[in-house]
DNA sequence: CGTGGATTTGAATCACCTCAAAGGTCGTGG
DNA sequence: CCACGACCTTTGAGGTGATTCAAATCCACG
C-alpha cells in the first residue's frame, strides 16, 4: 500500500480488460477528443496496447528510429534530451492521457528519451497509420496540431521560467502546473502525489537538488505547502499563484493597457 | 549603405515585383517545400502579401485573436512572451523563409508577440483557408507538422541551453545556430550580420547584456570571432562547436555505446 | 554636430551551486 | 518481522559565475 487512495495514479481505468478508445475514461482528454464515433473506431483499430513498462524502463530512446507516438494510459513518464557531454535535460513529465513522441515528427529518429517514472501502460500509435488517418480525418489532424501547439506553448513557458524566474518562482510554477493537470483529470488540485523524484524536479527546473529541498522546506515553514515524501498538499494556492507569476492563465488574454 | 553586400538581409528576392510562391527563391525552404506545382498554386492563392513593416513594429501581439500564420519573406523578427510582471522572454528569432505563429494553433489568440528587428516583409496565410487546404493537401499537412516538430525540438534545445549551459556555451551555441541558418539560405556560414541587438541576444539566452558583451570581447581576445557592431566573423568555428557542445547534430544520431 | 540609445568596462554583491555529511525511506533477504 | 544496504532527501558551510549598479565610450541618425 505505498500509494494512498488519494493518489491519482492509483486509479487505473480499464485495468484487466481489453481496452478501447470508445470505453476509455480518458478519451475526453486524449487524442480521440472531438472525434466522431466512427472516426474513433478507426483510430482505435490502429492503436496497439502493450504490456506495462516498469519504473526506470525506457519507452523509446533518443536516436532510435521514429516509429510511433504514445498516449499514456496509466502511470507517468519523463522525457529528456541528452547533451553531448552526457548531461540530461528533462523536457517534460507526462501523465495519463498525454501524448508523447510527436516532437520527433519531422525527424527520422526520436529526439529525446522517454523513461517510466512508475509502472506505466501506454497506447502505441504507429506513425504510418496515424499519418494516413490524419489525412482522412480532419478532426484528428486538427487535434494533432493542437497537441503540438500546446507542446510548443509549454516549452516556451519553460524558456521563460528557466530564463527569468528564481528558485521559489520556479517551484511554485511547477507545483501549480502539476496541480492543474491533475485537476483536469478529476483529481484534487491541492492534494496529490508527485510521481517524480526531487532529482527529476531539480533537473527539470534547472536547479540543484539541494535548492529544491530548501525551497520545499521554506514553503512548509511559510505554510504554503505540506510534504510527506512524494505526497504533497498545497495549503495556500493563492500565494503560490502570486509567487509563480500566474494571475490566472499566462497567455491568451486580452491585454488592456 | 548601412548593410554591406555580405549581409544576408541585403538580398531581397522579388523586391518590387508581385511575388508568387512559384517564383519565390525561398520556396525550397518555406512552406511550399515538397508541394506539387498545382498544390503550390492553391497555397499561393490564399497568401496575402502586405506592405513592409518597419523596425520595431508589431506583426501581431500576444492576446490578439489568432487569425493568420506568417512566413518571413525578407528581414527578421523576434517573437517573445510576456510574463505577468511585464518582463519579456524572447522565444525565437525568425529569418527569411521561416514560419511564425503556428504555436497559437490551438488557442484562439496569439500566445506571443512578433516584432520586426528591421524592415521586414511577410506572406500572410489566413488560418481558415490554411486549415481547409491542410485537409486537402496531405503534403502541406505534413509540412506544417514538420514545422511544428522542428519548433518543438528547437525549444527543447533552448531548455537544455538555459538550464545546463554557462554563458560562453550559450553564446557559442547561439552564434552557430544563426550561422547554420544563414548557410541553409546560401549565405556565408562565417561572416554575417546579426539582425538583433545585444539586449535581444541577452534576453534570448537568459543572461545580462553585460555578460554578452564580456563574452564577445573574451571570444575576440581568444581569436574565436571578430565583431564590428552587428557584423560578425566566426574565425574558429571548430572551437565554437566544441564549446557549444555540438559535435555535429545534437539530436537524432544512432547512439552506440 | 549634438543627442539618445546601445555597447563596453569595472567593481561589488548575491542567488544558487558545490561539497560534505547526516537522516530517511524503501525493497530485499534472512 | 526485522536488519541491511542502496538510494533519496535534507541540512549546513563555503565558493563562484553571473548579476547589479555605475560610468565611460561608441554609434546611428536627425
Amino acid at each position: 500500500m505505498k500509494t494512498p487512495s488519494t493518489s491519482p495514479t492509483s486509479s487505473t481505468p480499464l485495468r484487466g480488460t481489453q481496452p478501447h478508445c470508445q470505453t476509455c475514461s480518458l478519451n475526453a482528454l486524449c487524442l480521440p477528443l472531438s472525434l466522431k464515433d466512427t472516426d474513433m473506431e478507426r483510430l482505435d483499430d490502429i492503436i496497439r496496447r502493450g504490456r506495462p513498462i516498469q519504473k526506470g524502463q525506457l519507452l523509446f530512446q533518443q536516436g532510435e528510429t521514429f516509429q510511433s507516438v504514445f498516449a499514456v494510459r496509466t502511470g507517468a513518464l519523463k522525457t529528456y534530451t541528452l547533451a553531448s557531454n552526457g548531461e540530461e535535460q528533462i523536457t517534460g513529465f507526462h501523465l495519463a492521457s498525454e501524448l508523447i513522441g510527436l516532437s520527433g515528427y519531422e525527424a527520422d529518429c526520436y529526439p529525446l528519451t522517454a523513461k517510466a517514472l512508475e509502472t506505466t501502460t501506454v497506447c502505441e500509435i504507429p506513425l504510418p497509420q496515424l499519418d494516413t488517418l490524419a489525412d482522412e480525418l480532419p478532426d484528428l489532424r486538427k487535434q494533432l496540431m493542437r497537441t503540438m501547439g500546446t507542446e510548443i506553448r509549454h516549452d516556451q513557458n519553460m524558456m521563460l521560467l528557466l530564463s527569468k524566474k528564481n528558485a521559489e518562482e520556479r517551484v511554485a510554477s511547477f507545483l501549480l502546473d502539476i496541480s492543474q493537470r491533475y485537476q483536469r483529470r478529476g483529481f484534487s488540485a491541492s492534494h496529490f502525489r508527485l510521481p517524480m523524484s526531487r532529482v527529476d524536479i531539480s533537473n527539470y527546473l534547472g536547479l540543484a537538488v539541494e535548492t529544491i529541498s530548501r525551497v520545499f522546506t521554506r514553503f512548509q515553514n511559510n505554510e504554503l505547502i505540506e510534504t510527506q515524501g512524494k505526497e504533497i498538499i498545497l495549503r495556500d494556492m493563492d500565494a503560490l499563484y502570486e509567487m509563480a507569476g500566474l494571475v490566472s492563465s499566462t497567455h491568451c488574454e486580452k491585454h488592456d493597457e
